[in-house]
DNA sequence: TAAATTTACATCGCGCACGATTTAATCTTT
DNA sequence: AAAGATTAAATCGTGCGCGATGTAAATTTA
């Protein structure tokens, strides 16, 4: 069999398991985040706001590589739950700033067993922790080169 | 600050720089796959299609982690397109064999550049070929690590 | 063999993602 | 200051993903 016919088995592909990987991960964070009544997306949105609790639409998206039309429904889904607010702001019309309610920053306090069940679940795990921190690093790589590659 | 707080912070996360390098993965292939005129996640069903050229739905599902709730409809798209049919296994009513058109089969040859463009966008990188290596396993580590722990 | 259970797929509803376009505000240029 | 360009969000349309549920066929159990 040729090579290049060789590289299009599922198998020798590295795009595929990081599909199925970040799926899986979501769908992991799944029961963590129900009793929240907040999805996987929302809850990065919400990491970025209990970091600093004002920021605009456009520097979320810069944090999460994401776009208005990705984040404008996701922050209205999320200012509905009253878990942030959203208005204009004055210096700038054309920027919208959301911050986050006493309810959402409340969610905080709940949301901060997450990263220890996520950690035990690797740390239960096959991975050696020098192998997960060399992965991690990998990963940051990878989405730096991914980032250059998409801006070019 | 806490070490819980700490841990909440985007930077120290696996997760997120998994699910943006899955994205922005999807993003890289956008331009090689649009003049075959399919998606990614349709390139991924016809990855399988192209090493096995009948097989069932479920089949399918296993392979990718998706289920019919996914699949069918994208398998749909991809039949209007003349690139697979669905027929009803005479052995079992319940299985939907899925097979490639010769139109589908064709298109193998025009995917086969793909794999190469992106091994480009590696090799001119910053990562080394042992490093890929090692990445490479540690993410189907995950992925079966994931699976048992979705499974269980 | 009739009833209960399991299986494979389909359907439904909702929430992302994202390319493409629109709108309004701001900035730049002349 | 008016015209043109740029910027930040919003909107629109399409295609996933997936939990929950439905449907019909096959299998198991009673």
């Amino acid at each position: 069999m040729s090579q290049a016919c060789e590289q299009l088995k599922l198998e020798n592909q590295l795009c595929f398991p990081l599909y199925a990987a970040s799926r899986l991960t979501t769908k992991l964070y799944g029961p963590l985040l129900k009793p929240l009544d907040i999805t996987y997306p929302q809850y990065l949105v919400l990491l970025v706001l209990w970091e600093q609790k004002e920021i605009s639409v456009k520097e979320i998206g810069a944090r999460l590589f994401l776009e208005s039309n990705t984040l404008t429904p996701l922050l209205k889904r999320l200012e509905q739950k009253k878990f942030i607010v959203r208005m204009r702001s004055t210096q700038d019309e054309r920027t919208v700033i959301v911050s986050l309610t006493s309810r959402g920053e409340k969610l905080k306090d709940e949301a901060e067993t997450i990263p220890l069940h996520i950690h035990n679940l690797f740390s239960q795990s096959a991975f050696e922790k020098s192998e997960l921190v060399t992965f991690q690093n990998n990963l940051k790589k990878l989405l730096d080169m991914l980032r250059q590659e998409i801006d070019s």
